[in-house]
DNA sequence: ATTAATTTTTAGATTAACCTAAAAATATAT
DNA sequence: ATATATTTTTAGGTTAATCTAAAAATTAAT
C-alpha cells in the first residue's frame, strides 16, 4: 500500500507527464512538490523500486502503466470529494482543494463507489474537470482555451485549466462562472487584453485570464 | 498541527481514562494501539513535552486539559462521519470504524461544521454513542447495561458498548437493531444466559453480550 | 570543443515512529 | 522482607521522508 507522500508524487508527475511526451524533469517534480531535487531523486528511485515509474538517472522519469493507473485513480478521487464538498456541503469552488487533497489519500474502494453514487455519477468537478470511472478512463473534454479564439466567436464557459485559490476568486470576483456563454468582442493589440461580452455585460480579462478559460464552442 | 498518530494516542487514551479515575498505564495504551511499550513510552514523552498528557515516569498518564479536548475532537469527527457513512452513503453500521478511522483526521473545522449541519445536527453515532459538541461538550447518555436489568425490566436498545465489527455483525445475524425494546425473561443460572423477547419473538444472548448492550428503561 | 552553467545525483544528517534487548522500578508472593 | 514476577523505561537500531553540501552528468555558450 502507498503513503500519502508517494500517492502525492505519482499524481503531480502524472499532472507533469500529460504535458509533455518526454520525461519529466526532477526539478519540475521537485518545485510541485514545493521540495528539493535530492528529496525527489530519492522518492524517485523508490517508486522505481515499486515499479510506478520508469525511471532513468539523468534522463527524468515516466509513470509506469501501473503507477498511472494509481495516479489517476487518486485524481478520480480528489474530484468526486470536491464535488461532494460544493454540491452537497455548499462550499465555493475556490474552497475544496485543500480539503479534497487530504480526502484523497482515504482507502476504500467501496467508499468511492457509494460517494460516486450518491453524488449521482457526476461526470466533471465543480472547476468543469473530468472525473475519471473506476477503471481510469478519462472523458477528454472537448474544449478549447478563450485565448484560441476569433473576433465574434463565443462559448459555454466549462472549466478553468488552472484551479488555484487566486485565480477562482478572481473569477468570483468577477462574476464568471462555469455555464456562462462568452463571446469575444476585441484583442486589444497593446497588451494583448480580451474584451469580453457575457450577457448583457461586457469586461477585459487579460491574455492570461484567457488562456486558463475554456470553452465549448459551436 | 499533531500528527495522525499523536492524534490516535490521544484518542485511545482519552478511552481510556474515561474507564478510570487512576492513570493509563503504558501496557493498556500499547495494547489499544497494537504496538510495544517502548514505543509508547516514546509518545508519551513526546505528548508531554506538548503538554497534551500529564506524565509521570512509572505512574501513568492522564490527558492534560487541551489533550483531552484535543481526543474528544477527534472522538467527535469519527462519530459524524460514521454517521454520515451509514446515513448518506447506506453503508451497514459494521462497516464504517475503518473508514472513520481515517476521516476523523481531516484537518478541516469548516469541513466539521458543514459536515454537521448536512446530517441535521445529530446528538447519536450509528452505534448509539453520544456525538460531542464543538465546545467538547457529551451528552452523557443516561442508559443502562442489559446485564443490570432485573426479570421482567424492559427498555429500549440504544446503544452498544464494544462496536467491533465482530459484535456488530453478530447483533446482525440477531437481528437487534437500535431503537429495538427488549425485555429480559430469565437468567439461566447454569451458564448466566439471559433470555430475551423483542416484539414476538424470543431469543438467548450471553452476558457478555447483555453487558454490551445499553438500554433506556422506563 | 572546451569552458561555464545548470541539472541531477550522491553522501551524510535529521526527525518521527517504530523495533529489540537490557536495565530499572514497581508490584506480588512466600 | 526478601526474592520473584511484572511493568516500564532506556539504549541503540531501522525506515520513510526530508534536508544541505558536494560531486557528477548534462546542456549551453563562446
Amino acid at each position: 500500500m502507498l503513503s500519502h507522500v508517494e500517492e502525492n508524487y505519482l499524481k503531480e508527475i502524472y499532472g507533469l507527464q500529460e504535458a509533455t511526451l518526454r520525461g519529466v524533469s526532477t526539478n519540475s517534480i521537485a518545485e510541485k512538490m514545493q521540495t528539493k531535487a535530492s528529496s525527489v531523486t530519492d522518492m524517485l528511485q523508490r517508486l522505481s523500486n515499486k515499479d510506478l515509474v520508469v525511471y532513468t538517472k539523468y534522463k527524468g522519469s515516466r509513470l509506469s502503466e501501473k503507477g498511472r493507473l494509481m495516479a489517476i485513480s487518486i485524481v478520480r478521487k480528489h474530484r468526486l470529494w470536491e464535488t461532494f464538498l460544493v454540491e452537497k456541503l455548499n462550499f465555493l469552488w475556490d474552497e475544496v482543494h485543500d480539503i479534497a487533497e487530504q480526502l484523497e489519500h482515504i482507502k476504500s474502494d467501496k467508499l468511492i463507489k457509494k460517494l460516486e453514487a450518491f453524488l449521482g455519477n457526476p461526470k466533471f468537478d465543480p472547476h468543469g474537470h473530468p472525473i475519471p470511472n473506476s477503471n481510469g478512463q478519462i472523458n477528454k473534454l472537448n474544449s478549447v482555451s478563450l485565448a484560441e479564439f476569433k473576433i465574434k466567436e463565443e462559448g459555454v464557459f466549462v472549466g478553468v485549466k488552472d484551479s488555484s485559490d487566486s485565480f477562482l476568486k478572481y473569477l468570483n470576483k468577477m462574476n464568471i462562472a462555469i455555464g456562462d456563454t462568452l463571446k469575444l468582442l476585441y484583442i486589444e493589440p497593446f497588451d494583448n487584453s480580451f474584451l469580453i461580452s457575457a450577457n448583457t455585460r461586457q469586461f477585459n480579462i487579460s491574455e492570461n485570464v484567457a488562456k486558463n478559460l475554456y470553452l465549448r464552442s459551436e
